[in-house]
DNA sequence: TGGGGTCCT
DNA sequence: AGGACCC
């Protein structure tokens, strides 16, 4: 296969730079509540960090210019205009988050070409990458790069976006060489590579796939590095992790990786919540999810299927100073008083208040009315 | 630490 | 319903 992994680069920065475009050249940060999010690269260079603190980065950089980003709505639409320009190079796109995608473009790679076609842009391991692989996989992937330059290029031309593109003969590998060299540069990984990229990651956690709690049992059977992932005896992998996921961790410690490119479609949920402070009375819950069912039934009608599932997450400060997500679920009808099949409009006021009350009944399953209660976050998902 | 999502158990 | 993972 070709699959071609593109990331847009400071994804939320360059859209606030694009719709304002006097932030261009000054460190910029989005922020959302106490965090800084993201930055763009000028503010990297004067020692501002993804996640880190709003005080912590005034504090490294004191002209850093802070944009918020609590409401995702520009780059929801910025991410879309992506998606399409990507799908008319292939059906094959799946979306990760608003500002990555894979592309398959295996069914577009000539089987003969007249000439052979020459690398666009770095090449992993340059020096020792002159073997051509005798599968043809090795021209197979030059031409990958060149259809990657062609859709970097048009993303720049059509949205004014710069991105980074990995190209490799699966997506793990082309999501990680994409990521050597950044911004706005794009790497291809011929596969006699593949065991030097893989170890060139040092740590296991820096594979997608293994997060900070699989990190945790592979530090407790003492692996900490790529090799002895690879080493490591499968049983004692499957004693600690269950069969399916050690075999899964420990091909992708190889390079391997036979997951598909899945098709993005209609997303399966929609959601909004909001983190604040505190809140301690019922009247201020219900306001905070009248807010929050507005924002979110946008999506819901953009999106037009109705909803029969309502999730409402609550965020309660807990009594040992650290928070405690809970979330209930339940079915909701919307269609009674109009024709079940009529699209989906505006919430009627019939419908906010069947939605609201079935919130505030979940929310009573959450806290206990009798006891005092700190809740930190509402959100609402259908 | 934020405001989203997916899939598996 | 929660927990793991991703951004």
């Amino acid at each position: 296969r070709v699959i071609i992994h593109i990331d847009i680069d400071c994804f939320y920065a360059q859209v606030e730079t694009i719709l304002n475009p006097s932030l261009c050249g000054k460190p910029l940060g989005i922020k959302q509540k106490n965090i800084v999010v993201t930055c763009n690269y000028e503010a990297r260079a004067l020692g501002v960090e993804k996640l880190m603190s709003i005080k912590t980065a005034l504090e490294k950089c004191p002209s850093l210019v802070l944009a918020n980003g609590e409401d995702l709505k520009k780059y929801r639409d910025m991410s879309e205009k992506i998606y399409q320009i990507l799908q008319s190079f292939s059906p094959f796109v799946e979306k990760l988050g608003l500002d990555e995608n894979f592309i398959d473009i295996s069914h577009k790679i000539n089987k003969s070409p007249e000439i052979k076609p020459e690398v666009s842009g770095h090449i992993f391991e340059e020096k020792n990458s002159d073997e051509t692989c005798a599968c043809g996989c090795t021209d197979r992937l030059k031409e990958g790069s060149i259809i990657a330059q062609e859709m970097r290029n048009q993303l720049k031309s059509e949205l004014g976006i710069t991105s980074c593109a990995g190209i490799a003969c699966n997506k793990l590998l082309a999501k990680l060489v994409g990521a050597t060299h950044k911004p706005n540069q794009q790497t291809t990984l011929f596969s006699a590579s593949s065991l030097n990229l893989m170890k060139s990651l040092k740590h296991p956690r820096n594979i997608p796939g293994i997060g900070s709690a699989m990190n945790r049992k592979l530090e407790v059977l003492g692996i900490d590095t790529i090799e002895k992932l690879q080493a490591t005896d499968l049983f004692k992998l499957i004693e600690a992790l269950g069969v399916k996921t050690a075999n899964q961790i420990q091909q992708l410690s190889f390079g391997i990786d036979d997951s598909h490119v899945k098709i993005t479609d209609r997303p399966k949920s929609i959601g909004a919540e909001d983190g604040f402070p505190t809140i301690k009375s019922e009247t201020e819950v219900r306001k905070k999810l009248k807010c929050l069912l507005d924002r979110v039934w946008e999506l819901v009608e953009k999106d037009g299927r109705r909803p029969s599932q309502v999730k409402l997450t609550v965020r309660k400060l807990h009594a040992t100073n650290h928070s405690v997500r809970e979330t209930r679920q339940t079915a909701i009808d919307l269609t009674t008083g109009v024709p079940s099949n009529a699209p989906l409009g505006p919430l009627s006021e019939n419908q906010e208040k069947k939605v609201i009350t079935t919130l505030m009944n979940l929310f009573e399953k959450v806290v206990n009315c009798d006891e005092s209660w700190q809740v930190t976050l509402l959100g609402i998902s259908f």
